[in-house]
Formats: structure tokens, C-alpha cells, sequence
DNA sequence: GCTTCGCTGTGAAGCGGTTCACAGCCGACT
DNA sequence: AGTCGGCTGTGAACCGCTTCACAGCGAAGC
């Protein structure tokens, strides 16, 4: 088997693997599955590559093989939000898919990744005819709504360092390791991106971060975070960001 | 035929022009609308009255036959969002119906409402058959989805000028009616309501509406807001809020 | 009639987060 | 080696919205 060959033949395994591990696709037969297999496409992106914007007609559902893709939105006078870190085993871009009007968000690569594209032209006849698929994507629109209305609530309810203590518990449970000392946050985020998390400034971030560190709630370096105290952050959370 | 037949007979009526106006039931033949037709309840509820809380475990779909219900968050400290207010024709509840998980937001009524229910466990059996009900059901998803994300967006683009704005001009759109001078809110909003719907305070609200009286762009009475310029409304949207 | 209650209108003080400005640090590139 | 760019750390001034405090006004109730 050449080495191209043997490259292809891993890039199918890990595509099978996502779409079997998915819940999404949990309880399709093995022969439909195969078939949205072949249907699937894959696509290498580099570090920042945009794979659509805000506005965009859809071209169809993702899945991130590899790597992470930032779902973010940005204003007329670049600002911007970051709604979403998709990462490997994660789908994204199924609101548009479902109906066809422009996408919502922009999607961006952070550093290369690698992604499987249904595409919606391929996937809806499917979609029509197996009952099971529809509500398991509702499931997923459902489990969006309930974010999206969190991330709501929180903005409405909690101050910076509230959000701020939620994000980093949350980001701990989703990648976390634990360590010696605490919880190391596996993601490599700027405080320039988690401020674009929680819709505050850089330097709003960093003056929260360094009392925290003083308290000897976390620590930090370069880049990477680690939670000494986690009940003390939930405390936080609860006492809506007296932190 | 005694006055309280005629009455059901009215409900029923109602309902069915509910269920058969609706986008979600639009595909669905009549032998299976009839069906879910008898399978809906109907439910007189009167002025601030629950229809469910946050947390509850999930009932089923809402429609409004008559009335407003109001779909609003609380924290714990008291303080209220206001997500949406549903009016007559629509269907709410949607999230908690399809994957069964506990409901995200209360319900109340604005004003004595009536309602129809349908129950998750009749509901659910004529979904898995019928797939382009799922389909409806998705889009619906999807648009709350987008109005969600539209919240987030304009909740971090747009200041308080600029989210008042915006929700006026919407407000106009929907229960607008137009007369001798400007167009004039049909729901009657007290401004507290309405700084609830932007996360803002009540003073904050009037005085930016004072602002724009004073300017001519809008005017008040009692209660009822008259929109008299909507282009110098939608201008300050662009320029976000420096109005 | 008067009283009460909820909504409106308005000003003063406070605070949380922004904006701006600048300095240090580390890794990448040459 | 040096230098350059991106991230971090930090203080000062500013601003938008909150909080508090109070006054007026119209509708509902006794």
C-alpha cells in the first residue's frame, strides 16, 4: 500500500469513527451509514482559514476530525464574540443546514484541523426518510437552544468575574486535566479570546485573573490556566460575582 | 343548541384555526390534524398566571388561541429577562416537548390567555411518523436559534440606544399600526417591561425615550409608544446606539 | 371625596467595565 | 546575537448604566 493510499485509509477510519461515535447517528443502520460516509467530504483547513462567514448561503453540517474551529461573530466596527470552540468529535453548522437560510456565524480554524462536510443537498433526502436521524438533530438544535439562552441568562445575571468562573469550570469539565496542584485547562486560550468569550476587554480579564491568583485561586502560565480552588469559583458563580 | 355548546363549539373552532394556520401542521394531512386536534386540550388561564417554571419537568406544547404569554427568566436575586412575548397564532414550549429535559424559562400570562396544549406523550408517537412534521418542527427550532443569537449579538454590538432601537422597530413590525402621525406600538408595554426585555433598568429606558421625544423621533402616551421617525430609528441601529 | 398604588419622570452619586497609554516578557525569525 | 510582534500586566481617565431618592400623575378602591 503506498503511502498516499494508507493516508486515505486512516482519513476514512477517523471519518467512520465520527459519524459512529456521534450521537447524531446513533441509531442509524450500519447500511445508511455507510452511505453517509461516502457522501462525506473531508477538508484540511490551516490556522485561521475561514470555512464560512455570517451571511453565507450553507453548504452543509461539519465535524471536526481534528484540530478546532472558533465560531464567532463579529460587528461592523470588529468587535467580536466567540460563541463556540467546536472541537475534535463535535458537529457545528446545522442550523443552516436544516434551513437553508444564510449562516448565522462565522466559522475559522484555530491552527490546522480537519473536518468532514455533509453536504445539504446529499444529506436532507436522507434526512426525509429516516425519522430517527430528524429527532436526533433535534436533540442537537435543542441542546444549542438551551446554550445559547444560558449564555443569555449569565450575561443578563451575572457580573465579569461570574461569567468568568463559569467559563473556566466549564472549560476545566470539557478539557481539563487534573494535576498536582489543581485543574489545568487543556485549551491555549489568549485572555484576548476568553474576553472575546464573555463579551469584556482583555485587560478586564487580566485584572480579574490577577486578584484570583493573589487569593491563590489559580495560577497562571503562559497562556495556560489552572484552577487551584474550584468551589471557591463556583462560590463565586453563586454569589453572582462578588469574586 | 344551549349557550355553553355553542361555547365549545367556539374553542373548538378556534383551535382548529390555530393548528391549521400554523407552519408546523401545514403538510400534515387532514386525517392526522383531526387527530391531534382531539388530542389537544385547551386551557383558560387568567392574568399572571404560571403556566410553567423553569426547572418543571416538561408538559408539552403551548399555542396561543387568545392573549399574551409572557416567557421570561429569573435570578435568584429577583432580577427578570423578558426572552419573548408569544401572541396569538404562535406555539412556544417546543425545547422541553422534543428532548423531554426540564423546562428553561417560566411562562406566565400578560392578561387573562387561552391556550392549547398538546401533550408530549400523544405528541411524540405521531412525530416519529410523520417526518415532515420533524422538519417543520426543525425550522421552528432554528429560528428561535436565530433569534437567540440575534439577542447575543445586539446584547454585545449595541448599546442601549441602539437594542431600543431595534426592538421598537420590531415591536412596530409586528403589532404596528400606522395612523395620522408615525406608527403606533399595538402591545401596550410599561417601560419596565420593556427594560426587562433589554436587560436595562426602567429609568434607563425612559430617558432615552425622553431623549428621542424631545427630538421628535417617538412619542408616548400613557403607555403606548408612536414611533414618528422609524428611519432616524433604524440609522441610530447602524451606528450603534450613539443616538 | 380622599387614599393608595403603579407607572412615569428626573437628578445625584457610585461602580463596573472601557479606552488609552505604556512597560515587561517571551518566542520566532534572521 | 539582536529585534520584532504578540501576549501580559497595570494605572488613569472616562462613560454608560445602576442605584437611590423623590416628585407628579392617573386609575382603582373604599
Amino acid at each position: 500500500m503506498s503511502p498516499g493510499a494508507q493516508h486515505i485509509g486512516q482519513v476514512q477510519q477517523r471519518k467512520q469513527q465520527l459519524l459512529s461515535n456521534h450521537f447524531l447517528f446513533r441509531d442509524s443502520p450500519a447500511a445508511s451509514l455507510s452511505r453517509i460516509l461516502d457522501l462525506s467530504v473531508t477538508k484540511e483547513i490551516e490556522d485561521g482559514e475561514v470555512l464560512f462567514l455570517k451571511g453565507d448561503e450553507p453548504d452543509g453540517l461539519y465535524g471536526v476530525l481534528g484540530g478546532r474551529v472558533k465560531i464567532s461573530v463579529e460587528s461592523e466596527s470588529g468587535k467580536e464574540i466567540i460563541l463556540n470552540i467546536m472541537e475534535a468529535g463535535e458537529m457545528f453548522g446545522e442550523i443552516a443546514l436544516l434551513d437553508g437560510e444564510p449562516r448565522t456565524a462565522d466559522a475559522r480554524a484555530m491552527g490546522p484541523a480537519s473536518l468532514l462536510l455533509l453536504r445539504r443537498r446529499d444529506f436532507l433526502p436522507y434526512l426525509e426518510r429516516d425519522p430517527q436521524l430528524c429527532l436526533h438533530l433535534m436533540s442537537l438544535l435543542c441542546r444549542r437552544l438551551r446554550w445559547t439562552s444560558g449564555l443569555i441568562e449569565d450575561a443578563a445575571f451575572l457580573g465579569l468575574p461570574g461569567r468568568l468562573a463559569k467559563r473556566l469550570l466549564g472549560l476545566a469539565r470539557a478539557s481539563g486535566k487534573t494535576t498536582e496542584e489543581g485543574v489545568a485547562i487543556g485549551l491555549r486560550l489568549s485572555q484576548h479570546e476568553l474576553g472575546h468569550m464573555l463579551g469584556v476587554t482583555r485587560e478586564a480579564v487580566n485584572k480579574v485573573l490577577q486578584r484570583w491568583r493573589r487569593r491563590g485561586l489559580v495560577d497562571m502560565d503562559n497562556g495556560r490556566i489552572v484552577i487551584r480552588d474550584s468551589a471557591a469559583l463556583a462560590a463565586i458563580v453563586e454569589d453572582e460575582g462578588l469574586g
